[in-house]
DNA sequence: TCATAAGCGAGACGGTACGTCGTGTCTTACG
DNA sequence: CGTAAGACACGACGTACCGTCTCGCTTATGA
């Protein structure tokens, strides 16, 4: 079952902090973002930094998860596909400013059992429910039977936007969106048989 | 129009650098493979490995390239079912073992025009190519309709496979591969109107 | 004129520092020494070494010049034989030690402006002030005249000490320091014209 | 015993990679002197180089020693005075060309035996029995008494002139010779008693 | 006249040091 | 007492040079 989002909170400093990293998270990059850079430009030590976040790995993925909770609204245009085309857009916007980001910091991710709790509790269960959220709107509207949402492949639409982002010239655009959207979603979520 | 895949050929020395290279990264992902292990393991100098590769990115780009050519054959196993099941598992295979690696090389890709061209070169078309394969075999077969492929979306099963194996606690199995061809792709590729 | 010495002062890591880098430059010369091992014995990092002295050349300059420091005061022994037969010995004993050492930085200060600097600034106006301090007493016992001093030739006792130390096989011994100052340096200094 | 010059035989293209290392030992000193860079000037191969020699350092010794050999012949000015100043002259100028490239080498001549032999054999004794011829010839004449020749400090003249020319800022003159066979050699030379 | 060998130019190679930079820990001094 | 400033240990990066080596080409001889 979904975990409750229960969001951290933080101090003025921190998201002080949080902002400059997230700014040289954009400007550079996971890899090139130094946490002396960071202390530098918010006119802090490193070892404020290092006091409330353990890693530079902590630090960005806070700052990160962070700074994308403001697409926490699920959509409601009162469609299926206008939801999934205005949330395509979002996960769009949020991944062509972070793609390269989110990819350096997985590897880390992967590595630290905290950070997989960390990005899981701050970023994973927020979009799983935000997609589910515009699903079950389209059951309650009747536009799709419930036995076609499949668990093990929820995140087709965040997953393959992501994956576009990340790969060098191939960064999704409106079309990507609907291209996804009406000839893979939608004829999926629409079929007759659900697994 | 897509570039002819044109495969770089290796010296015997190089081989084996790339192979030393491509052992470290499935041990220990982009990031935490050095260019000294990679030369003490196979016995060479650095200098040996800087002077074909200009640098880290370089060499394990070379090296991830080269070791997933092996998956160049497409699978033709007499229906488009089978072929994209069988695709998806070789993809979930290669995806698994190097799964963080890429998600540490593409910001150094994304960086590079050099690199980006060696990327796509050496790993993107022939991907491509496959897929289109398998696609053009179907409609051969008369299993689909040529005007349902799409060239904006041609990657969403190699795409939403690698997004799996990078993100943490998510890896792609036999029945992600199950879901993603029967709930979506099938569903996609055999609906009414194309586009 | 003579620049005031203005000894430069050094922290105790700083001290530190340069005494491993003495240390091993009397083991292993100038060019044999490395930075690695100067900075693997102080238990310190490369990147400390190298926030205070710019290059090797720098280290070893420093460390040299502060650790012959110690000849500083001049001899007093009465007499100017006395004091040229001690000023000799003392030099001796320093070159012995660090002569080849010595050669090797000699090619670098030349090429940095920067090091010519250090170098006279911290071992050359000392050693220089050291002589005439010497030759002065002498001149105020009574024992040479105060033309007998020439600015073009002052260090021909620590250069000629100097030389044969860095010379192979021809370390100089007391006999050479003797024979210097009896057949040479006092002839020099007592015959009867100056100039 | 002074062994024979017997000097070494060189082919022509010996001669020329020679020539090469010691153009290049003026322009850069030993240390900066590369044998890539003397065997791309002498369009040779490295391995050409080190067949006739087995080090860099024997190489630069090798050319050095060659290279001044024709400081070889002894001055018959008629006086002592006047065959001083004009060996004076001529190691001054050897030394102020090669200075910093002798101090150079001179590390590696202390480490090696087999250089040690070969700097001895090919430029040690060569200048010693030039002083020394020098020396006889003033006896000849009645300048000086054979007795106040020392063999502990026969290369004062040389010895203080190239240490002179070593060490930065301090490259000796014509000032710079007169002075020391003036006030210097021939006090010490002329002296009423030998030691 | 052609074949086989010896020498050479070209340059890859293993090793090792340099000097730079980033992380994460720590100490010091200030407010 | 928290914090800014920044020194510090560790270790990777990419560069350069030394001395060894292998590969072809060329030239110099022997059948």
């Amino acid at each position: 079952m979904p975990v409750p989002p229960q969001v951290t909170e933080f101090t003025a400093r921190e998201e002080e902090l949080l902002a400059v990293t997230l700014e040289l998270l954009r400007e550079s990059g996971y890899d090139r973002l130094t946490v002396d850079e960071v202390a530098a430009r918010a006119h802090a030590s490193k070892a404020t930094v290092y006091r409330r976040w353990p890693s530079k790995a902590d630090l960005v993925v806070a700052a990160f998860s962070h700074g994308v909770r403001q697409v926490a609204r699920p959509p409601d245009t009162g469609s299926l596909r206008g939801d999934l085309l205005r949330l395509g857009e979002l996960i769009t916007e949020q991944a062509r400013l972070h793609g390269s980001a989110i990819a350096g910091m997985l590897p880390e991710i992967q590595r630290s059992e905290r950070l997989r709790a960390v990005f899981e509790q701050e970023f994973f269960h927020e979009r799983r429910a935000l997609i589910h959220q515009v699903l079950r709107n389209a059951v309650d509207r009747g536009e799709i039977r419930p036995d076609v949402i499949s668990d093990e492949i929820w995140d087709v639409l965040p997953g393959y936007l992501v994956f576009r982002s990340m790969v060098p010239g191939r960064a999704p655009t409106s079309d990507t969106v609907r291209a996804l959207v009406d000839e893979v979603l939608l004829p999926s979520l629409t079929r007759d048989s659900g697994t």
